[in-house]
DNA sequence: TCTGGGGTCCTAGGACCC
DNA sequence: TCTGGGGTCCTAGGACCC
């Protein structure tokens, strides 16, 4: 049944919008790179002849095919998938390449909410009279980022964020699912949890000793139990399990936080090679944070032992700053202090956060 | 399988203040 | 003596997202 414009209005419903490009990276690589059309594409780290380290970025279909998938090892991908086309990320690209579908995607949104790079949710509810016209927009939003930009993109449209993005996912690559307000329960119901919103591994784990497989199973679950085992996600996650989520589609207001981290190429307990690298984070660090006129409070390094054992120890100064010797001071004592001599080290990071726009602040630098 | 790099949010304990 | 209750900030860890 379609309702009238007015008449959807009134009743306070909503329809959203969950825009999701195909397996981006690589999509933008085929794009570019017409002599791997048909290839099987990884973007990720280096494989190394099975030796590297790291884990796949994206995988194009034909990847995929042969059971490569993102956050795969990479050496894993090079034993399911040698012949494939490996090639290291190209941020920069691939930053440009989306700020541009962003431009044309937001065009079309009363409200829009960029979701990591490649994704968007969009609310369209004053800009269509119902779920048919609704449908239409999708359509020539798909139509329009294949035309400009030569990629596909997979819709979701649904009565809230939620819906929105399990839509999307459902019908991939070059998918349009649209699941209205009274068919959200038959469309939720069968599918495995682990497609919600906010469940991820470890949740899923949990759930599973419980007997909860699908998100219909999560539904029909005690939300009293739910709370008591998982807090607040337990209420959240009982809402999303039957569909409901007030939350709005919000535009992001700048970062909480900047950080650089880099795993060595061999777990290193070189104190010389690890407080070099610490130093050069710190720089490329401030180097961000001056770059978008931030200043900063609270400084966090993170280690990471051989083992993937990780701590992170963190100091809030007393002051603002953006200055190099400030940070990496305050960086060099928390890592000194902390480090255990005798340990090998894969990774070090550093993240700065309590931030504050400089513009207004430009007295106190 | 052996786990990147960029983020956000939540929890929980303790310090400290009134 | 041994003790409130509320609030905020800091720290560390962990789950999750792309």
């Amino acid at each position: 049944m379609q309702l009238e414009p007015t008449r959807f209005h009134e009743l306070n419903m909503r329809i959203i919008f969950h825009l999701d490009m195909d397996h981006f990276y690589t999509a933008v690589e085929e794009r570019e790179r017409t002599e791997i059309k048909g290839a099987a594409v990884i973007v990720g780290a280096d494989p190394k002849e099975g030796k590297g380290r790291g884990v796949v970025s994206t995988s194009n279909y034909e990847a995929r095919k042969s059971g490569v998938r993102s956050g795969m090892p990479i050496s894993m991908a090079w034993r399911l998938c040698p012949r494939a086309v490996y090639l290291p990320p190209n941020f920069p690209l691939y930053i440009r390449v989306s700020g541009e579908i962003m431009v044309l995607a937001r065009k079309y949104a009363g409200k829009f909410e960029q979701w990591g790079i490649d994704e968007a949710f969009l609310d369209v509810t004053d800009k269509v009279g119902g779920w048919a016209e609704a449908e239409v927009l999708a359509r020539q939003i798909k139509a329009e980022i294949k035309e400009k930009e030569g990629l596909t993109a997979s819709i979701g449209v649904g009565p809230n964020k939620l819906v929105a993005k399990v839509a999307s996912d459902f019908q991939k690559p070059d998918g349009l699912t649209i699941v209205k307000e009274e068919e959200v329960e038959k469309f939720l119901d069968p599918l495995p949890v682990r497609k919600l919103l906010w469940v991820g591994r470890k949740t899923e784990a949990k759930l599973k000793e419980l007997g909860v497989n699908t998100i219909g199973d999560l539904a029909r679950y005690d939300p009293t139990s739910l709370t008591s085992m998982f807090g607040v996600m337990g209420l959240q996650m009982h809402l999303m399990a039957k569909g409901i989520d007030k939350s709005g589609v919000e535009e992001r207001m700048g970062v909480k936080s900047v950080s650089h981290e880099t795993t060595f190429e061999e777990d290193t307990a070189d104190s010389t090679v690890i407080f070099q690298a610490l130093d050069a984070l710190c720089e490329d660090v401030l180097k961000e944070t001056v770059d978008h006129h931030l200043l900063f409070k609270t400084v966090i390094v993170k280690i990471r032992y051989q083992g993937f054992e990780t701590h992170t120890r963190s100091k809030t100064l007393p002051f603002l700053t953006n200055r190099l010797r400030d940070l990496q001071k305050t960086a060099n004592e928390l890592l000194f202090a902390n480090l255990c001599k005798d340990r090998k080290v894969r990774l070090i990071g550093m993240r700065v956060s309590s931030l504050v726009s400089g513009e207004k602040q430009r007295t106190l630098v």
